[in-house]
DNA sequence: CTGAAAGCGCTAACAG
DNA sequence: CTGTTAGCGCTTTCAG
């Protein structure tokens, strides 16, 4: 059997509530009493009980990050980084961490219904109707690489615009004019995000660019390699094919091999993410970094401050990225 | 406020101890009685605290996945895998799930010590006083991905030896007879694995191969390029390489692409794992799948038969590999 | 099959 | 600064 605080108020000759106080809020505790408990406390192995504690305080310190998300989720790499990061963000604090994936999230089991969660970081493409129905029951909500329209909820997201204008202008800046954009379907957020960055930057620098020269495509290997296929086959074919994701680039790269084109002298390719394959490709993956480790540390900020009551926690949080440039592009 | 089992009581007109049977023995209680309870808890939108229950019944109902690695953790694909199929076990079971990774995982704060944790899986390169440790306090540990020498506790492994096996014997049937291993330092119980059954399985089908083609390198891309080079600038250079995961394989990939080799023709690479950048590389790389997910599922069987108390639960736990062929060999 | 009542280990007024 | 005491919400004997 584990001590309990009972053990340690009988050894250490004081009142429970001051073994509890010693441990809790050791400053309302005179230091030679402190000093006792403690050795007590070590004597008996002592150690207080999260599961009572929560019981008495009426509060569990507990969050959980749940990413929204169809099929491969924390294999994602994506989703992975942010995860380590709020891993990391939450190991420090005092809240403990809760992992899932949206398809096994079971609102009613893990909400304050049972009093069980009290903060959730949403990531992805998270349901209007689930973050209403969180912050109904008087959740935290905080939503990462995601942007929702209508709700009070503190955001983290990439600088998506900016990213994009990175991967574009080093395009540009190599001498490209004739640049297409593949584009994953991702979350509609992110999709948004980078098809109007695309067209606006590209207009801006004066590129004959259109809607023509975004073409979408599963986010896979495959569906990427047919996509890129069909733009390399075009009369006015691109010279340039900027990715919007590494796996997707990995696929343009695919498909311009295939057709014997030499990279990047006849075809440049740069990717976004930044991912550990970009190394792996022969050429390297000139690629935008996202850091997705900082988000995930911000979201589990911006969680803290929601639950410690600040006011004005910021709606959104932007981290830059950064170009990463390589031998692709 | 949320409603308590008291509230559902008043309402019902039973008593709390039926209100809490019909949640939890629900065989316990007559037909009419539960329904009555279930009517009353449905008004009152409640369903029971789980922290309460935990502090009366003296459990929590709590299981840990430890990932014991040096950096990445999560963000490795290989447990990432292993952690996706504990998630989607974990969530077919009573049990609640923490994911730690072993850098932060404070022994004091999440053992029965307090009594969080009932039970750990550990991932990869535990340390073996960690695990003495664990098991003086009472808590159920089972290994993944490892195995430890004079320690009563399930392991779930990959078929090393039959994996390794799959990809020599495919490079040997596609008429190779000088392949070099390139290893990754990986855990001691990897390496060691495949280092042995390369060199047995070499030996039993009459290879002219010894301690010399094998040939250890970091993990990393870089590393294993660098180490490949060397390999591939001997007199008698190996016509396969064998590396022993796929990042690995890729670095191999890209020294023999550095030096002007073609790809299968000059030199096959196999690798190891069936990572999601096998389908990324050109040419898309041979590989021998390891069901990581299952390796994970079959985790948390172990655990749960040894919280169950079940007898005899199995030492050991082998899951089978698959070689899936590519183009690179 | 159901109810009464004693905890589970800790916290938080409140009083001193 | 410290002690007393009444819970937190649920489970579980023990009776009936």
């Amino acid at each position: 059997m584990n001590s309990t605080i009972y053990d340690v108020s009988r050894l250490s000759g004081v009142s429970t509530a001051t073994v509890s106080r010693a441990f809790s809020n050791p400053e309302l505790v005179r230091e030679g009493t402190r000093r006792k408990v403690y050795e007590a406390a070590e004597v008996l192995h002592y150690s207080p009980n999260a599961i009572a504690q929560a019981m008495a305080r009426q509060r569990t310190d507990r969050i959980a990050f749940l990413i929204c998300k169809e099929g491969a989720t924390i294999l994602d790499e994506f989703y992975a980084g942010i995860c380590d990061g709020i891993m990391n963000a939450a190991n420090r604090t005092d809240y403990e961490l809760m992992i899932s994936t949206a398809a096994d999230w079971d609102l009613a089991a893990n909400t304050s219904k049972n009093k069980q969660v009290e903060g959730v970081i949403l990531g992805g493409n998270a349901k209007p109707e689930l973050v209403s129905e969180l912050q109904n029951r008087g959740i935290a909500v905080v939503l990462v690489n995601n942007r929702m329209a209508g709700f009070d909820l503190p955001c983290v997201v990439s600088d998506e615009y900016g990213g994009v204008r990175q991967a574009l202008e080093h395009l540009i800046s190599r001498g490209h004019r004739n640049i297409a954009m593949l584009a994953g379907r991702f979350s509609p957020y992110i999709l948004n995000e980078r098809y109007r960055a695309f067209l606006e930057i590209a207009q801006a620098h004066g590129l004959p660019v259109d809607a023509r020269h975004i073409k979408l495509c599963d986010p896979t290997v495959e569906s990427a390699a047919e996509a890129c296929r069909e733009l390399l086959s075009r009369p006015d074919r691109p010279t340039a094919i900027f990715g919007t994701n590494d796996v997707v680039a990995a696929g343009a790269m695919k498909a311009a091999r295939r057709l014997g084109l030499r990279l990047p002298e006849e075809l440049a390719v740069t990717g976004l993410d930044d991912a550990s394959v970009c190394g792996m490709l022969e050429p390297e993956l000139t690629s935008v970094h996202i850091d997705c480790r900082r988000m995930g540390e911000l979201s589990v900020e911006r969680l803290q401050s929601l639950l410690a009551g600040d006011e004005n926690v910021p709606q959104v949080t932007v981290v830059p990225t950064e170009l990463r440039v390589r031998r692709s592009a």
